[in-house]
DNA sequence: ATCACAAATGCAAATCATTTGCAAGTAAGT
DNA sequence: ACTTACTTGCAAATGATTTGCATTTGTGAT
């Protein structure tokens, strides 16, 4: 079982049933969650939305969730470990993961050409498609 | 000079004031836009920013705008060619762009793998980091 | 275990971006 | 010029996310 204190505690987060039960609902989850998703997910009473996004804040700001963009509905937020992109179906949402990913290479590249960057935190990479059944 | 006439009629879309206003603006910019940031730029008076919004989606559709997710306030938009992609300083925003973009590669090795995916449209890449002002 | 304090939460209300409905205006083909 | 479908403007509705503030709760130190 993930040890979600464990990871809140290497993150400097105080330990809270919020924390615990946003890391459980994303841990849970295949697929990148909105804010509403997860409110949801850990029980719609109990937890106020807006501590939902302002725990998904600061699990950003502290790089436990990697904020993701869909192109549909509201910012996604997923754990940011493993390191993985996705391949989105722009007609109805359906999704793959896949952790393909040269980015590393790329960013090196970049920063190398850069007069004014010189370090890459994150990046995003995300393919838009059709799927078979939106093709026909 | 761009012909943004010919542009709009190659999308089979009609020529039209705002269309015409929306892409100039878009082309004199060096930097992806928010609605709000056209709007300004073509005169705020004049053009109503709801137009902006139906003209951004319409000119996304017909793939002549990319939807960009840089992290930071509203989505922007840019043209879509040249194609490109950008750095960002998570911190104040600098942004460089940079042509370099292996993903039509990554996008063929994964539709090799996928069963569900076929095609690809389009793709987001962006590179997150911290530019050497922020740095210190 | 108890204390002290900074950090986290809930609730209400504000803000901001974006969308929708509808009536009036206009580009484009005939 | 005429017709028709597509566009636009304005007002209002949504929806997502943020902010203020008082209260509660982790945590590290005693």
């Amino acid at each position: 079982m993930t040890d979600f204190k464990k990871i809140l505690r290497e993150a400097k987060l105080k330990v809270t049933p919020a924390r615990l039960a946003t890391l459980a609902a994303l841990s849970k989850s295949s697929r990148p969650m909105t804010a509403e998703e997860i409110h949801v997910k850990v029980g719609k009473s109990g937890i106020d939305p807006v501590t939902i996004y302002r725990t998904l804040a600061s699990f950003e700001a502290h790089t436990l969730v990697k904020r993701v963009d869909l192109h549909r509905d509201a910012v996604h937020f997923e754990l940011a470990d493993p390191h993985h992109h996705h391949i989105v179906c722009t007609s109805c949402g359906a999704m793959e993961d896949f952790d393909v990913c040269d980015v590393e290479a790329i960013g090196k590249k970049i920063l190398r050409h850069s007069s004014n960057f010189k370090t890459i935190q994150e990046h995003s990479l995300e393919l838009f498609g059709l799927c078979k059944k939106c093709m026909k």
